[in-house]
DNA sequence: GAGCACTGC
């Protein structure tokens, strides 16, 4: 042991503390030691008694390592006392009682041995990366230890000093839960902003900041931090062109890049080295001997719309926390500087830290696996932080579709017992149940295989001609991107994995080798659930059918053949991404929706994964989805109505026909409908017409109590689509005389009613009958009636005694009280009380002007 | 002529 690690200033405390306690946060920062020291301390004071000790690490390689390390600060063989377990490699024994594991495997331990008998503590590792299956792990041990297991002691380990939240949930009201901080053991870091905004690239910017630090002269190696590939080698190009008076390395480094390259960042070079990285370099590995940091301040940061089910990957700024964790990287070994591209002033607008996982990602998986422990309203669970309401509902309604969950009692179905067995996401368990039934489940076993790890087949770029040539081999079948990657692999197991063969085809063969070794697990699991039998034999349509069982929701449909652009259920519509080799399926499936920001304005939805499928085999296998309506859509183009047969899965439109006969109501709904948008004028709907609807609707206005019916917007279409009826040319609506359909519309004891409530004309004393001019709307917003116009010249209305009114006398009529040569003076709802208060005002300006008027 | 970070059973 090493008791020399900050750790171990705390040991009498983290022992104490757990001795009478089962919960206990740790914040300790890199270099405190935690993770190889707690899990010995705790073994050491006995306080797991004779069961074992878990450490949970959100990586492989940590799990591996720091099992080596501790395993060799014991003085033991690895996998007798300290073990490790991760997928594919299990590294235990009966003995063995400190254990390090990937967080995928404690959930498959909650699942199969629920009550973890021979488990006596968990400490969750580097808990602050808030990893989503380490946010399912923390709270589904809360919930084992307060309901069968309250002697199981649980520790929280993070190197952030964020503790509060997590030991305020592991709090009860009887025992609150401690937190322990310890010191961490690294080097100050100077940080540097920028002191204004700066809008050049933000590449050449990294450039410039590498350029200053070495001509200052002060050593060591630098790390430069960019969102992804393409940034990385804009930073590299642009840096090499910058002047220097040193010769640099300039080193790559993303997870997308072989081992050996990977290796290139890690080894000793000659030169001072620059590293170029994504977020790899942030968390997953460590580089000795970094003096400097420049960080561009953003990254690509994967969501989920649970809105809309597309996952997207967008640039965004990274947080606070995370730009911490960057900064950290520098003071590893000596004392470093931290170049920040961003100011000051703008670090202050950056959230706190990262959203939680389980806050942006799709749960189906995790929604399924709560089912399977029972816990049916995964919303309503006892989380760290609550995922969102609505990404748990379309994970339930996803279950659903899929079968795994019954669709009336929401439980879990024979088809969801099966599913949750296999390690995989809901959508590829469900595609090999299928295969069970269909006899595929080698080659659907396949599929879910070749998409659980990295990348098969590496992104090809331009110049990457030569390789697109020699991965046609792979590319003989159009129907599906499942059996490229599928002959591709099995080029790679025929050529043994060779690095260099694949390499030639674009194949990754580390993505290649793992891939063998989950195929070759999960052929084992269903072999165990009695899914694959014996004798099967391959059927490229049989799997195209498992495959659209488990993606049948994201249906789409090719809008026309001369685009890639495609619609898909639920409104959405995405782009088909260019290497798939679905090029001429009308309708397909795909396996990977994602959005991307584009050079436009607009995002681009891409479409992968793509799978042939064929309409019978939907209405086979979804009956229930399938609708069949005949609709009356009017064409725009030939400015008439059709009736067309549709075919819908969902509200995805898979086929449509054309009918000869037309329903005359529909049709002439239709008609209605498209006058309604705008899309063609009717002639013969003029003023009268107009003048018609607005005073029944002032009738409705000012005297409710008569109860007119009035005309809204559905008694107007509906006027429309009776007048239209039988009708499919827009030609023939024009000529339509409507005045007797809109009648109709009233009783014809109300019509006559209307023509005194509401007449066309009032009687003036000269005995002439004046126009009334009725407002199209009745009503003001507020609901107040708006008053009928009538123009008269002001000095013809000396005779009149009172105002005309209408409607029972209910409203008064608004005169514009005009000059003799027309013009508008002014207004008035009260003539007598204008005639003796307004009207002596403008008498002397009238008689100036009019003077041959006799002007009383 | 476009376009993609990192993990895990």
């Amino acid at each position: 042991m090493h008791s020399s690690l900050p750790i171990w200033e705390i040991h009498s405390a983290i022992v104490d503390q757990l001795r009478t306690g089962n919960r206990l946060v740790l914040v300790a920062p890199t270099g405190s030691g935690k993770t190889t020291q707690v899990p010995q301390m705790v073994l050491d004071a006995g306080l797991a008694g004779d069961k074992k000790i878990i450490v949970l690490q959100p990586r492989r390689v940590a799990a591996r390592t720091v099992a080596a390390r501790v395993a060799w600060e014991r003085k033991g063989k690895l996998g007798d006392e300290v073990g490790y377990q991760i997928r594919f490699d299990d590294h235990t024994s009966l003995g063995t009682r400190i254990c390090f594991v990937t967080e995928g495997i404690l959930l498959r331990w909650l699942q199969e041995n629920r009550n973890l008998p021979d488990i006596g503590m968990i400490l969750f590792d580097e808990f602050h990366e808030r990893n989503l299956l380490s946010d399912v792990a923390l709270a589904l041990v809360k919930h084992l230890q307060g309901t069968q297991r309250p002697d199981l002691k649980m520790v929280v380990m993070s190197a952030t000093l964020d503790a509060e939240p997590v030991a305020d949930y592991l709090s009860t009201d009887k025992q609150p839960c401690p937190i322990l901080i310890s010191e961490g053991q690294s080097f100050p870091v100077e940080v540097r902003y920028l002191i204004s905004h700066d809008e050049r690239p933000i590449t050449d910017q990294a450039a410039e900041a590498v350029e200053a630090i070495v001509n200052s002269g002060e050593p060591g190696d630098i790390l430069v931090f960019m969102p992804g590939v393409g940034e990385i080698h804009s930073t590299i190009n642009a840096s090499r062109s910058v002047r220097t008076n040193e010769r640099l390395a300039f080193i790559p480094l993303h997870g997308e890049l072989q081992p050996e390259e990977q290796d290139l960042a890690f080894a000793p070079n000659p030169l001072r080295k620059v590293v170029v990285s994504t977020n790899v370099a942030e968390t997953s590995v460590t580089i000795d001997g970094i003096r400097h940091v420049v960080d561009s301040g953003i990254a690509r940061i994967a969501r989920y719309d649970s809105e809309r089910g597309i996952g997207t990957l967008g640039i965004e700024e990274i947080s606070r926390a995370s730009a911490d964790q960057r900064k950290g990287r520098a003071g590893r070994t000596a004392p470093g500087t931290c170049h920040r591209l961003w100011t000051e002033s703008g670090h202050l607008n950056r959230p706190e830290r990262n959203t939680p996982e389980i806050q942006r990602s799709d749960l189906a998986e995790v929604v399924l696996l709560l089912h399977s422990l029972h816990i049916r309203k995964a919303a309503a669970f006892d989380w760290l932080d609550k995922p969102d309401a609505q990404a748990v509902e379309r994970a339930e309604n996803l279950l659903r579709m899929l079968g795994a969950l019954d669709e009336s009692t929401g439980e879990l179905t024979d088809i969801g017992h099966r599913m949750r067995r296999l390690p995989m996401h809901p959508r590829y368990s469900r595609m090999l149940v299928e295969a069970a039934k269909l006899g595929s489940v080698r080659s659907a076993g396949l599929c879910a295989a070749l998409v659980s790890g990295r990348d098969l087949l590496q992104r090809l770029r331009r110049e990457d001609k030569h390789i697109s040539e020699a991965r046609e081999l792979f590319e003989a079948s159009q129907e599906s991107d499942f059996f490229t990657l599928m002959r591709a692999y099995q080029f790679a197991k025929k050529n043994n994995f060779g690095i260099e063969t694949c390499r030639r085809y674009g194949i990754n063969a580390q993505s290649a080798r793992q891939v063998e070794q989950t195929y070759d697990q999960i052929l084992q699991i269903a072999e165990q659930q009695k899914l694959l039998k014996p004798d099967e034999q391959s059927d490229d349509t049989a799997l195209l059918r498992c495959i659209m069982a488990g993606f049948i929701d994201q249906l789409c449909i090719r809008r026309d053949s001369g685009s890639l652009e495609c619609d898909l259920t639920e409104g959405r519509h995405g782009t088909l991404m260019r290497e798939s080799v679905v090029q001429n399926a009308p309708l397909f499936v795909t396996a990977s929706i994602r959005e991307v920001p584009s050079r436009g304005s607009e995002n681009l939805t891409l479409l992968g994964l793509a799978s042939a499928v064929k309409r019978e085999w939907i209405e086979q296998m979804f009956p229930q989805h399938i609708k069949v309506q005949v609709e009356h859509l009017f064409d725009r183009t030939h400015k008439r109505v059709a009736a067309v047969k549709l075919i819908r899965f969902c509200d995805l439109v898979m086929a449509h026909e054309h009918q000869r006969d037309l329903d005359p109501t529909a049709s002439g709904r239709s008609l209605a409908d498209a006058y309604r948008k705008d899309y063609f004028e009717l002639p013969l709907f003029n003023h009268e017409l107009k003048q018609f609807i607005a005073r029944v609707n002032l009738v409705c206005a000012v005297l409710p109590e008569l109860e007119f019916p009035p005309f809204d917007e559905k008694a107007i279409t509906d006027c429309l689509s009776r007048a239209f009826a039988g009708m499919s040319l827009v030609k023939e609506a024009q000529a339509t005389h409507l005045k007797e359909e809109f009648s109709r519309h009233l009783a014809r004891e109300q019509l006559g009613w209307l023509d005194e409530l509401a007449p066309l004309t009032i009687s003036w004393p000269d005995d002439r009958k004046l126009k009334l001019q009725y407002p199209e709307e009745a009503t003001t917003k507020g609901g107040d009636p708006i008053a009928p116009e009538l123009q008269v010249k002001l000095h013809e209305c000396f005779a009149l005694k009172e105002q005309p009114l209408i409607c029972e006398g209910k409203l008064p009529v608004r005169l514009w009280l005009c000059a003799p040569d027309g013009k508008r003076i002014e207004s008035t709802l009260n003539w007598p009380t204008f005639k003796t208060t307004s009207y002596p005002k403008l008498k002397s300006t009238l008689q100036q002007k009019y003077p041959r008027v006799n002007w009383l």
